[in-house]
DNA sequence: TAGATTGTTAATCGATTAACAATC
DNA sequence: TAGATTGTTAATCGATTAACAATC
């Protein structure tokens, strides 16, 4: 691959997958019919396709099944993923249950926590393990990806641990901006910060 | 304001924030203490407080009290904001009793559920309404800000009965992209396009 | 005054958009 | 062949970084 890849292109990839699952009962879909199902143009669609391969016929457009199993191999997201989960509070469970992560082939496969109450609670078919047995559990298990829904205390050493036992990339919901090696990553979701986004629009807006 | 403000840089002023919450003790701070505080180069940290005003002292740096009350009435934090969340499952419950928010001046009003199991249920002080009830409670307690995470069928809707009932700000946890006027923002917090970008991550390091 | 550090200007980098030759 | 649409090149836009004159 000669271009870099935009970061922001990959997320984009997702939504063309989804938009190819509207389209169904066709067999091809050109990039301007991508552009009105995403609210992309049709020219940033083309040109993030060619990030990754040649995949459209002019003329014609994109073969959607093959489009389709195209962005799958991209994304890793043709093989399921297991998941471990750190933090089995009000956030963690909610993501224990969320339907979406099943649906696009992630599954939480353990869960952990330090809090006595919490250790030994099974949901969703998962038992809440111990959180002294995350990294002998994860390294076992061979989990690449976790999910810190911790408090904020700890979050850190909590993300420490995981990449110890082998795990290279995390989704951190927890305000800490965590230090981690160079080939591991780190997604924030940081839910305050995203509020603040909101009330400063609303703010300038007034002004 | 002449420059245009990047809209990265927003978020950045709330991590600015939160380190000059840490630098407590002293009075003034430099963007190189700021760079090492949140990771940011120091002259992104000069650059992104320029897009609002002049703040610091050649030779001294910014003081932080005065910094700190800067950016809060930049963001529009100086002041509480009511929310409104739709949406009363797993993830509405768990996003109900979020510490972070209240902390940051967020305080969730009033919640809706169109589920009968739920209606009336009383999750930390507030009691879940019928979503009928939606447009005009939201409209009467003028709120400006909502959350919704509810499925993702009927979720277009419920976000058009917020735009009529004046809501101006959404996060939208649903995987749905909505059509809003221009005067609305929504934030999309889409899990899943989440654990898709990690997958990709992990499959090009292999590759 | 000397030292420190801002705010700003110019350079660089990166991503998006527009236009169109290539090609089915 | 004529029409449609891709993939690519060049232009534009926007954001970040580097350098330094201004200033406390």
């Amino acid at each position: 691959m000669i271009n870099k890849v935009p970061q922001a292109a990959v997320p984009r990839l997702s939504l063309y997958y989804r938009a190819l699952l509207e389209s169904r009962g066709k067999d091809y879909v050109s990039s301007d019919e991508l552009s009105k199902l995403t609210n992309f143009t049709a020219a940033q669609v083309r040109r993030d396709l060619t990030y990754f391969g040649q995949f459209g016929t002019p003329g014609k457009g994109y073969e959607i099944e093959g489009l389709k199993k195209a962005i799958l191999g991209i994304l890793g997201t043709d093989k399921n993923w297991d998941v471990a989960l750190v933090g089995a509070g009000n956030l963690g469970t909610a993501l224990l249950s969320y339907k979406g992560f099943k649906q696009q082939g992630f599954k939480i496969l353990s869960a952990f926590d330090n809090d006595l109450r919490k250790i030994g609670k099974t949901l969703e078919g998962i038992t809440v393990q111990d959180i002294s047995e995350l990294e002998k559990t994860v390294s076992e298990q061979g989990i690449q990806i976790a999910i810190v829904a911790t408090s904020t205390e700890g979050a850190q050493e909590v993300i420490d641990t995981l990449i110890r036992a082998g795990v290279k990339a995390i989704l951190n919901f927890t305000p800490i901006r965590a230090q981690t090696p160079e080939e591991a990553i780190v997604l924030n979701i940081d839910l305050s910060i995203e509020l603040e986004r909101l009330a400063y629009f609303l703010t300038k807006a007034k002004a």
